[in-house]
DNA sequence: CGTAACTTGAACAGTTCTGTTCGGGTTACA
DNA sequence: TGTAACCCGAACAGAACTGTTCAAGTTACG
């Protein structure tokens, strides 16, 4: 029985796959209704060579996705989650902006062409990064407790969507964006009666 | 000099628009990409007869919005904002609430083929209430007063349009949504270091 | 160096939409 | 009751996109 050779594809293959999962993030990033050839070219190379990798818009889209969540993972797993769990969520706040700035309507993109439940695997990490970091303020009593953390992760991913929303819209500068968020989260997250942080 | 007739159209001309602008609502509010063709068979109308009325899918979007709008204005126009400013904006979000659980997609729709000017202009009216309500709650030292009157208008409007696609992905009931919003809210509008109103 | 893997533009088929034109029928309304 | 306003289906032109095929090049790599 020979050894089964794994298929590894050539250099310029793979080479070719990045550019192209670099320039949909990119472009998608901008307008979620770019074309596949729009793509192709932003990657420097022809349409038929993109096909050849991904056999459909709906294949390359969910690529492109998992692709930049994967280059934000790297960044988000080096933030330091220990401690007080609002200064945590303050740094999570921070580093997570930047990507979100970024792979705007990336998000867009994928919610025409996939499923939810795509989408919602791929976004299971950083989902339950934040998850954690919530429920342990809530264990602490730090974070209130009488609304679930689905709602709150979701307020936080609202508000963080929103914020660049503004920026587009020219209401906010980009720089006083993370302030703005963590200040609204932060009292959004606070429990009843207690006070809110003081800026 | 014979008096200037102004061209009022015909009665079931006029009964006619006001049913594509009923279906342009309806179906636009469930489907931010749906066809004119589609539009007009839910209108129960020819195509080439909604295009008598509206030239272009553009102008059509905009008068849906614009109809969807002023409808909501009505209700909107009945809430008493008057007294402590927690509770009337309570009372506000409770009655926004069902009006966007019904247009949802429909500012999609408005956002992929509508200029932010325009979008912003049809929006003037429900905005400014927001907008001095919160206003007032500053100025009666309520709400905070360190992050701009568009901003936290803007959470306002995030985290009710979040609420709803909480509720498309099953992760939140209707009934459930106006306490979560209003809870979220009220936090996020509470003044630096003072305490959040008690559920 | 030779071959298989890969790339490429051009061209094609198929779909879906927008917006227009035409001719004949219906309806409001004065 | 007459006429202008209106409605409608069918059919057309045109644009944009997706996905495939082909035939000829180029490149990695054993």
């Amino acid at each position: 029985m020979t050894e089964p050779t794994i298929a590894r594809p050539r250099a310029d293959a793979r080479r070719n796959i990045a550019r192209i999962l670099d320039a949909a993030v990119e472009v998608l990033g901008e307008d979620p209704t770019a074309s596949v050839g729009a793509i192709a070219e932003a990657a420097g190379v022809g349409r038929v060579t993109l096909y050849g990798h991904f056999a459909s818009r709906e294949v390359l889209v969910e690529a492109a996705l998992q692709h930049a969540i994967d280059r934000g993972e790297e960044q988000l797993s080096q933030v330091d989650l220990s401690g007080d769990p609002r200064a945590a969520l303050e740094r999570l706040i921070h580093s997570s902006w930047q990507l979100v700035l970024q792979s705007q309507s990336l998000l867009i993109a994928a919610q025409d062409s996939l499923s939810p439940e795509r989408i919602l695997a791929v976004h299971d990490k950083p989902v339950r990064r934040v998850s954690e970091l919530v429920r342990r303020g809530q264990d602490d009593g730090v974070f209130r407790s009488d609304l679930p953390v689905t709602w709150l992760v979701g307020v936080l991913h609202n508000v963080i969507h929103g914020a660049a929303n503004e920026i587009n819209a020219g209401r906010l500068t980009a720089p006083d964006a993370p302030r703005a968020i963590s200040a609204t989260i932060l009292a959004a997250y606070t429990p009843p009666g207690r006070p809110t942080p003081a800026g």
